[in-house]
DNA sequence: GCTTTTCCCATGATATCCCATATATATCCA
DNA sequence: TGGATATATATGGGATATCATGGGAAAAGC
């Protein structure tokens, strides 16, 4: 599983292409697909990104939803309908599709944040109001994270 | 399986022809028959359209129903009685058959929407509106996509 | 005959590929 | 240790391929 990790600042350039960060590639690299997957944050004025396979994974269980019953029509319209797919050029560059500049409000610059299984795109200004935001309520709730369930008993 | 993703807005020229998205061609092109299948949503005024592979799969879950049942007879019916088989061009374009442009309210343009194992073809418009439904659906039910729980064990 | 469909080619916009360069990091050898 | 060389990364730009779209010619149907 992808491991994206740190946070780094990449150029958008005149043709609208950001480098997608070395480690970052190098996790997407383990991917049959060598690309990415985009779409706009329900929360922040962020994009999110996942690999593929991570993707697939979520496409197979939404088959778990009987078939044009509401509740997948509604999962796989505000998912599937709204995600970009984008491949990565010899170097390592996507192509941000416009709308999704506006989205997030980019301009020159793009901070690739890593979540984990996911990241996080966000113009670095924003990014850094974010971040403080998300430090203090981590310290005023004293949010932790829960301990480790037996590989068993997981549910991957 | 096919892995249908983002929305691709395409002209629907005065011969009737609409290019398929060059990512839903590469989908559909893994497939044993180089076309697909269109039918008219019973929800939606949009069109349904799967490979030809996965009409098999709906063909295989609907034989769970009892044959001969009103609910099988009624649900069959309303796909597989609608349903039509579109051929690509050279260049990836399909004919769209007038009862179902009529039927989708399109005009000019169609909006194709990935819906992962589906897409759907909407008269763009009409998709905004259903699009800000259906994201307002996920977020008031709490919707998520499930952990990977064994069939037997969920709570839904 | 005429209409409708299928096939083929042209075109502009855009994305992709490929190479060049600058900068930073790592490696190596005296 | 220090300096030189090699490697990796980010970025820029030009050449090429792909895509969506329009239109015409050939083929098929009525």
């Amino acid at each position: 599983m992808a491991l994206f990790l740190s946070t780094h600042q990449n150029k958008i350039d005149k043709k609208g292409r950001v480098s997608v960060p070395a480690s970052f590639r190098a996790q997407l690299s383990e991917e049959s697909f060598q690309g990415l997957v985009l779409f706009r944050s329900n929360v922040h004025s962020c994009l999110e990104g996942f690999s593929f396979s991570y993707m697939q994974e979520i496409g197979s269980r939404l088959d778990d939803f009987d078939l044009f019953s509401a509740e997948q029509d509604d999962l796989a319209t505000s998912i599937f309908g709204t995600a970009v797919q984008l491949s990565m050029d010899g170097d390592g560059r996507i192509i941000l599709p416009q709308d999704l500049i506006d989205f997030a409000s980019l301009d020159e610059k793009a901070a690739f944040v890593g979540m984990g299984a996911k990241f996080q795109i966000w113009n670095p200004a924003n990014f850094e109001q974010r971040r403080d935001v998300a430090r203090q309520a981590v310290q005023s709730k004293g949010l932790t994270i829960p301990k480790g369930v037996p590989k068993g008993d997981r549910n991957e």
